[in-house]
DNA sequence: TATTGTTATACTCTATAACTATA
DNA sequence: TATAGTTATAGAGTATAACAATA
């Protein structure tokens, strides 16, 4: 059985490059300052998630899926026969590292590759019932685990919320 | 010093889809149903987190360095002196693996080991002028980038966004 | 003994490129 | 030629464990 291992963590895959580029101009000016880590939104949303991202890992428990995969097994939920490639698309993630995905899925039940008659290229996903009472049993635990930070907030302020992020999140 | 050109490329959570058959002959039981892509502020923050990651890449430029490295800078530059352990807490992250990242700010000249009379065990971290004026850059490059999702918020709206994501990163 | 930085090693997640088998 | 899945390989980012130097 494929399991979590320790600590996650965040990501962040970035091509490095060689150094100097940006020359040593002026040095110091009179900061107009925009700081970073105080003013920017994008580190806001950052630590909000990280901070979501330790609840959601306690509340899955360590032998869980990974929060990743409980996001492909959730799309294929939805989207029932979906095959690698556009669930790849949905993902944001290659096709190629679609296949481990799968892999996993498969190897803990929760989802099938079928053969589609009309085409011998490509294979059906869906979820299994093993796979379907996992995402319930993993729903009620994540609904459980937002419910505390929920109590930080007004149902008013929670909807709010959710409305400036997706016009945030638009693309 | 690795120079891997191409895409940047990171993201990890982008689901989106066509709402589609979904209340079906489920074997299980009538799902009360919280939807997870849908409902979870999670996935909400989850997926303003990477737009916003896509913006800031784009923002930086191919040859700067990662997000995760501005952080461990600006904490340096708000935190002068501050040692490896010491930040390694503040990023959230093991101190075995501070080194690579000061290594990596040291190879670009932004950031420096001084020897600290007192301890011969530990270092004072400090950024150099190269790094303030990187800092400068990078921070004047990300506020122009942020600008392009404040536009599709009112101030007030922007503000109430802060406020709340503050509410729940409390940890 | 405790702390700091370091090294060696390993694991997750993802990307690219090339390959196979279809279509 | 184009598409879907796969494999091999690589790189970023992080963790653990063990170690030396220093406190």
């Amino acid at each position: 059985m494929v399991t979590r291992s320790s600590k996650p963590a965040a990501k962040s895959v970035r091509p490095r490059q060689t150094p100097e580029k940006r020359g040593g101009t002026a040095a110091q000016a009179p900061l107009p300052q925009f700081d970073l880590l105080q003013d920017s939104l994008g580190y806001a949303i950052k630590r909000a998630q990280v901070r979501i991202y330790d609840m959601v890992f306690a509340a899955l428990g360590a032998d869980s899926i990974s929060p990743a995969r409980v996001t492909a097994l959730s799309i294929i939920a939805t989207r029932p026969g979906i095959n690698q490639s556009a669930l790849a698309e949905s993902l944001g993630i290659n096709r190629a590292s679609v296949v481990k995905v799968i892999d996993t899925l498969g190897a803990h039940g929760f989802v099938e590759r079928r053969a589609i008659p009309g085409d011998r290229r490509s294979y059906a996903l869906v979820v299994t019932d093993a796979g379907k009472s996992a995402l319930q049993d993993i729903g009620e635990r994540l609904e459980r685990s937002e419910a505390a930070i929920a109590a930080k907030l007004t149902k008013a302020e929670r909807a709010q919320l959710m409305a400036l992020l997706a016009k945030v999140a638009v693309s």
